[in-house]
DNA sequence: GCGACAG
DNA sequence: ATCTTGTCGC
């Protein structure tokens, strides 16, 4: 028994950081997936959703689930969850234009969120979606809010109604391009539709999982996806 | 030492 | 993230 090495998972983020690219900006989207996890003890259920751009319809997912063995530690969440993450994301079997990950990019300590990691891992350009703050200061510009860290505007502050959402810059995107696209994102949910929806077939899967007990016989509510 | 701390 | 009842709001 033995945990993973903190210290060691640290430096390569910090080394890792070196690679990620917020200069370039894809020139064209035409689909979007989106990455999250959900849990049923200790195992986690990891879907990838493909969907369409700019309207955003459902075009396909896949899930899988497995033990996850890392602990959730503030600032390595990656290590916990984007193994799952790019299992998912291969079985999806897409060439998406953009990724949408739940969890922050370079609005981390040591510059190297989740939304980072799975961008330079999959060299795809990549957006992190975060409900809270992790690091950096909310800061406005001409009526703008971002999310400032190391001086560096790392996140575009979405205001749905009186629910804040930071859309960080993951990999290969710049934050013009996510100021931009990001109002785009959304089709009536507190979330971006491609998180929102990737984050509710996972905890369906969850909840319905042989591992739940009373799977087979407490189900009385009907849910449509 | 104290407070903060994605999912 | 997940555990959970009633409750507030669209």
């Amino acid at each position: 028994m033995h945990s993973f090495n903190q210290l060691k998972a640290q430096e390569l983020q910090v080394r890792l950081s070196e690679l990620v690219n917020t200069e370039y900006s894809p020139s064209s989207v035409r689909s979007v997936v989106g990455l999250d996890l959900s849990y049923v003890g200790g195992v986690g259920v990891s879907v990838a959703t493909l969907h369409r751009y700019p309207d955003l319809s459902l075009v396909s997912y896949s899930a899988v689930a497995d033990h996850v063995e890392i602990p959730y530690i503030p600032g390595l969440l990656a290590f916990r969850e984007a193994p799952l993450m790019f299992a998912a994301y291969e079985l999806l079997n897409a060439d998406p234009d953009l990724i949408l990950v739940n969890g922050h990019g370079i609005t981390h300590p040591r510059s190297f969120g989740i939304a980072s990691h799975v961008g330079v891992a999959l060299d795809k350009p990549s957006i992190g979606v975060a409900r809270k703050v992790l690091a950096g200061r909310e800061v406005v510009i001409r009526g703008v809010r971002y999310l400032e860290t190391n001086r560096v505007l790392g996140a575009y502050v979405a205001l749905q109604g009186s629910t804040k959402i930071y859309m960080s810059l993951g990999h290969k995107v710049t934050i013009e391009f996510v100021s931009r696209i990001t109002p785009t994102l959304f089709k009536g949910h507190e979330l971006p539709e491609p998180i929102h929806t990737a984050d509710r077939i996972s905890r369906r899967l969850a909840r319905s999982s042989p591992l739940k007990s009373g799977s087979s016989s407490s189900s009385k509510t009907s849910r449509h996806l």
